[in-house]
DNA sequence: GGAAGATATACAGATCATCTTATTAAGATG
DNA sequence: CATCTTAATAAGATGATCTGTATATCTTCC
């Protein structure tokens, strides 16, 4: 445990949505581009090859790991099935931190409109 | 090269963080740089190199412009005044309303604490 | 006023993530 | 069985970023 190592940061964009879609429950390469495209209204959408060479390189961080027990055995023999890693919750949460940091200075900027009174 | 309403999006974190450091007041390239280095407490060092590539590809988009006239008079001459155009602050608001999506997102899969309740 | 060091921009080459395209194969549909 | 969608993988191209170097200016100090 202890897994002081860091990843290396700032995470890319496309790290990041393959983080968060893993985040709840364990999920294959397919369904995770899926699930990006859809949850960016299409403006993220992963091909293939960028989306399979990027769950590599975030297994080798250790950030997420093949699970293949996530799989029902009726489901699609072809799925595999990736979950994240207390390593890579804790990179997630690092990087969610970061981004609430860039948006509060977008309002205080008066980039953004502030959630209440000015 | 025209630079028309939609830029390429989503936009990379350097870009944001550039589009950021100048969206209140004009700043010059190394000003940028230890601009993004303290706001990401070190996180994100930006080299020479890497800011000065960036700026031209968001001067080519439209994003930034340079301003001459932001320098002062008794200034650093070498010093170059980059500002947000209208094209760049429509880009930043669109961005911090996905990474707004994001942090939403990720509240709702427990990665990170809700503000308040529920 | 000359040397030294910090500031500021620019450019060239290398690296690596991402994009593009293609291939293979399993599952679903008719 | 022919075809479409789903699913994963690989190879080559592209392009953003990184590394290092060069050059010029400003500041400081002796």
């Amino acid at each position: 445990m202890t897994p002081r190592s860091a990843a290396r940061t700032p995470l890319s964009t496309i790290s990041l949505y393959v983080l968060l879609a893993v985040a709840d429950a364990p999920l294959h390469g397919y369904g995770i581009i899926k699930d990006v495209e859809r949850r960016t209204d299409g403006v993220l959408s992963l091909e293939a090859g960028t989306l399979y060479a990027a769950l590599r390189r975030l297994q080798d961080e250790g950030l997420i790991r093949e699970d293949a027990r996530a799989r029902p055995g009726d489901d699609d023999r072809r799925r595999r099935y990736y979950r994240l890693t207390p390593l890579g919750l804790e990179a997630l949460r690092r990087e969610c931190a970061r981004l609430a940091d860039f948006l509060r200075v977008a309002r205080d900027k008066r980039v953004t409109p502030a959630p209440h009174g000015s």
